[in-house]
DNA sequence: TAAAACTTTGCATAAATTTGCAATGATGAT
DNA sequence: ATCATCATTGCAAATTTATGCAAAGTTTTA
């Protein structure tokens, strides 16, 4: 019995039963032990299994990992993006970053709007391939693999090229003292430079961001200039957003 | 008993079986061990098999499908971008443009491998999101929908900051007398320009490229270091090529 | 046709891989 | 906390692979 052929067993075994034992496994290929292990660190390493204590499981992540996070099953979030078309008009030239959020809304652009997109978000680039009046501009860079963006020094000096209509910024928390904030420090540093560029801000916001505070901070409330959420704009939890002058929607 | 004949009765058994083992077949046969091996490494050289520790393995044997999108259907793609695997050494630096050859290469890389890459292709560097072990760098600019990779005048000035080990240069002809040759005009520029940010330049040609001639010019053959194909080395075929002092793989 | 050049084949040897075993260390269940 | 189970490590034996070499066979060329 070649080395293959056990993988292959186990592989074929694997996704019947979802997981496997590795001395039940020995036993049954009638082979030792330590080859049943070493096979499975193999195919660990290509990525086929999760090893875990006494045996392995089938690595079923794979297949929704494309989709991570970017369904849209939200009411609120759908509601939201809707009302976030009326940020953008024809011939503008917009800068958008990462997040859902974002995603979303450029997944809803009205097919015949023209704009010019800026971002630093790989998926967001993607998802405009629907949208041949769009021309999409990426910002390179360090390529981060979790968030699917760029970032690092390059996307900061590339941003001194640009001045854009508006800035949608994604973020993490929202309060009418602290401000902005994230929870990824390189992306707190770009937001700034990049709200910098702009002429005006955007941000969306759904009711959990609101008035939620995390670790780093982008920039103070007044730098905002529109805050687009799903409460009408004269609600009470938004008197202390319209302290500040910005404009609701 | 002829080497052509030992072959095709490998080639049929393996068929059969999935799998063969080298010394029962040289018994079977009653040949020594040493030209059935000789044999199963020209026939792992044409891509008909696998070549495997103490045996073979029919090609589809191993492929777990972990293809996605760009689908890999087609063997001789298969096998040319496992020979595009020998190119890599950890700790390098690579340059890799968009199509679909690419894609497939970088698909494969071993899952241990250390690589930086750097790229203006979008989906191979989502494609990279499975190998954590790779640094990946995306060249910003202007976003090219139909090919997925950014383009333009901002894509050209960054690669003034890099000089990449290695670059593995997309294309769609490749002839001894005119050179490498594309059908898009804008990338027949940039890749110029990568050529000459790398120390060495490396193409993976499949058969249908090879002796093709297309629009636009990127350079002279003398440019290319290496040149992947699924043909032998000595193959007549390639026998041009060889007189430029290509390095055949 | 004969000589030269090349290919194929089997063998010997050295290098590499795989495998199983035993000792030691780590982990999980009770 | 203890014990049983599992994981890791180093090691040695067995198997397989790679390489050079020489003999035999095949093709090319003059």
């Amino acid at each position: 019995m070649i080395k293959e052929e056990r993988q292959k067993l186990i592989i074929e075994k694997l996704n019947r039963d979802q997981k496997i034992n590795l001395l039940e496994l020995s036993q049954l290929l009638n082979v030792s032990y330590d080859s049943i292990r070493r096979d499975v660190i193999e195919l660990e390493d290509k990525g086929l299994l999760k090893k875990v204590h006494g045996g392995a499981v089938a690595n079923s992540y794979l297949s929704f990992k494309t989709t991570q996070g970017y369904g849209m099953d939200n009411q609120e979030v759908l509601h939201l993006t809707r009302k976030a078309q009326k940020l953008f008009e024809n011939h503008q030239t917009i800068l958008m970053d990462g997040g859902t959020t974002n995603f979303h809304i450029a997944e809803q652009f009205p097919k015949n709007l023209e704009l010019t997109v800026i971002t630093n978000s790989l998926p967001l680039a993607t998802v405009l391939n629907d949208h041949p009046k769009v021309e999409t501009i990426l910002l390179g860079g360090t390529y981060h693999k979790r968030y699917q963006i760029t970032i690092g020094h390059e996307v900061m000096r590339q941003l001194d090229h640009f001045r854009v209509d508006l800035y949608l910024m994604g973020f993490n928390g929202l309060h009418p003292q602290t401000g902005v904030t994230l929870r990824h420090y390189e992306e707190s540093v770009l937001k700034q430079k990049m709200a910098q560029s702009a002429n005006k801000v955007a941000v969306c916001a759904i009711a959990e961001k609101l008035h939620n505070i995390e670790t780093y901070k982008v920039c103070d409330i007044q730098e905002i200039d529109i805050l687009v959420t799903s409460f009408k704009p004269t609600d009470v939890s938004l008197q202390d957003f319209r302290k500040h002058g910005i404009e609701l929607l």
